[in-house]
DNA sequence: ACCTTTTCATAAAAGGTTTTATGCGATAGC
DNA sequence: GCTATCGCATAAAACCTTTTATGAAAAGGT
């Protein structure tokens, strides 16, 4: 008595039913442990599927419970990538790489959609139950379009442009920087240059506004940078021979947000004779290869992407189960102190 | 005269049918180019669809034509990230980026799948339409379960137990590793160590065979070290006092399978006092942000992984269209000469 | 005028699951 | 002995789309 599978391919649930003797539904039933099915029968039908190796076709329950199952990712960072450059590879994949494994956890699957908004995206990117939106800019297009939609979405960082957008996850930039400053300033710094990105998104806003705070507090000299995300070391070898320039008022510490710049301050110093860190004092809003590799080591906030990447699948999935808003979700940085700021 | 849509959610082929005056037939027809429709009604049925801001639901289009729009990705160094490690940090968002935009150039998403081969893994898993996987080990699990289900696998870099197995798309390793020990020779090379991962991979077989081939050509001593990828830089570094311990054979150049690794050799050995590329020539099987930013940069093959990426979905995709296998894909590595084998 | 194409549109089936509503037989209550 | 309750199982509807088969009307040919 061979087992009569309706196609070649996949066990369904018909073939399950037959196999034991019983209805449809109650093999569903059985196996979501939802009817009112008596012991002995519910096992049979375990067995029996256990035995097919049957697996509910996964788009047919989808279809049927309105959930497909996936997670949908869209890093603005990855969109960067575009021509592949080397940004933020760091950030991205310990992040990607965490949030696939906690989706796991939760038997979902996440998906890479690389540009939500760019057109003709594959009908699969609006299949999915939620979405996670990396670094959001002001005023985000693909942001604003799932909101739209009604899809449960969750940023990492706000997006600057919409305050009353609570569903986020990410550092307390505002309190981070001032760490480090802080951290500056007591290693001797008295004229802190400050070095962001151009991207208009909450981290360089909330960094820079810190910035200017704590120089206001302290009674400091504020001079502000921006140079762009996508320079990577040579915007951050520019900026330093800007900076380092006129001996009258040079700094004598810089701050940049993204790694690569500091790398790139670090060797501009060193080319110019700057020694690092008796001449000047160093530090980095994010971690990176960069940083860490570099001699001296650059001081450093890590950003935890891994535990970012598990916070913000995990706010995604309780929004999905439609517990109610729990605000933003802040992931602790962790500062890395390094040769750059005098460590030994 | 409001717009009846059946829920609240978005517009079905049925609002569209409706608002239009026609079947849902005809709207499938229209909007697939499939049936046979006037040019007046096709062009009602288009405008009304755009109107309503109609999409295909795809788990019901997926469940119907049995094909879901989405491409699995599995890599293996992002299980050897689990404690996500920074280990093939480089080669992996490089690769993954590339491989999303190429699906979605072609209206497909791409799933980032952890681990087939774990148990419990998310349903959806099983849903998608082919896979990717990457950097297979000999006689690869995650390989032959797929293969004996029946889906459509891609390889980056062959089984090494599966020598019938041609869908896999990478680099002619053997010839590459040639190319980079031919450099050494010529820039004086005579005793060539060699260290390798310990991975069973394609990779790692095949370029040790090619460094053994070689050495025999040329009558050059033979000394391999084998040292897990997951050790990086400290990895390399042991390695490196192993090998430069005893003067009297101690290798005048040595050849690293992982960036991470030369990029710990070098240190070692400056540490040593042993100068690179006076003393000691370095080369390098595979790029990272490691062998260009060591100080000097360290010769390595970049082995394109947007090329592979891009490829491999490609290759995927053919194979999912029915079109014959087409045999491997080769990709070709560039070499970078640096300043660890004597470049300016 | 009749038969044959051709054109255009539709009804219905299929894809696999979950859920709601229904039914049947047996036990319990009075 | 009649009815209410309960335990167990199932039929059928629903989810939304695509595809196959069917049919009606119009056009064309003799």
């Amino acid at each position: 008595m061979p087992e009569q599978r309706s196609r070649a391919g996949r066990a369904t649930i018909r073939d399950v039913a037959r196999e034991a003797g019983v209805s449809v539904t109650t093999v569903s039933h059985a196996l979501n442990g939802k009817g009112t099915a008596s012991e002995a029968t519910r096992r049979r039908v375990l067995a029996v599927a256990e035995r097919l190796a049957y697996r509910a076709h996964p788009m047919a329950r989808g279809l049927r419970r309105g959930r497909t199952g996936v997670l949908g990712l869209d890093m603005r960072p990855l969109d960067a990538i575009g021509s592949y450059l080397p940004v933020g590879v760091d950030y991205f994949v310990r992040f990607a790489g965490a949030a696939a494994v906690t989706a796991l956890d939760h038997g979902l699957g996440l998906m890479l959609v690389p540009d939500l908004t760019r057109p003709g995206i594959p009908t699969s990117a609006h299949g999915v139950d939620g979405y996670v939106i990396g670094d959001p800019v002001r005023d985000d297009q693909a942001l604003a379009r799932l909101l739209d939609a009604g899809v449960p979405v969750v940023t990492v960082g706000r997006d600057p442009g919409r305050p009353d957008f609570t569903d986020w996850v990410g550092s307390d930039d505002v309190h981070e920087t001032q760490r480090v400053l802080d951290l500056m300033r007591q290693r001797g710094a008295e004229r802190v240059a400050f070095i962001a990105g151009t991207d208009d998104n909450a981290w360089n806003v909330d960094a820079e506004r810190a910035y200017r705070a704590w120089a206001g507090r302290h009674h400091l000299p504020v001079r502000v940078l921006r140079v762009p995300e996508a320079t990577g070391e040579d915007g951050g070898r520019d900026a330093a021979r800007q900076l380092l320039d006129g001996p009258k008022t040079r700094p004598d510490a810089i701050y940049c947000q993204t790694g690569r710049h500091a790398a790139g301050v670090l060797a501009e110093a060193q080319h110019l004779g700057v020694a690092v860190p008796r001449d000047l004092l160093l530090a980095a809003g994010s971690d990176a290869q960069q940083t860490r590799l570099a001699t001296p080591g650059i001081t450093a906030l890590d950003l935890e992407p891994e535990e970012t990447g598990k916070a913000a699948v995990q706010l995604l999935i309780a929004r999905l189960n439609g517990e109610p808003a729990t605000g933003p979700v802040y992931v602790p940085a962790r500062l890395h102190e390094r040769g750059s700021t005098g460590a030994r």
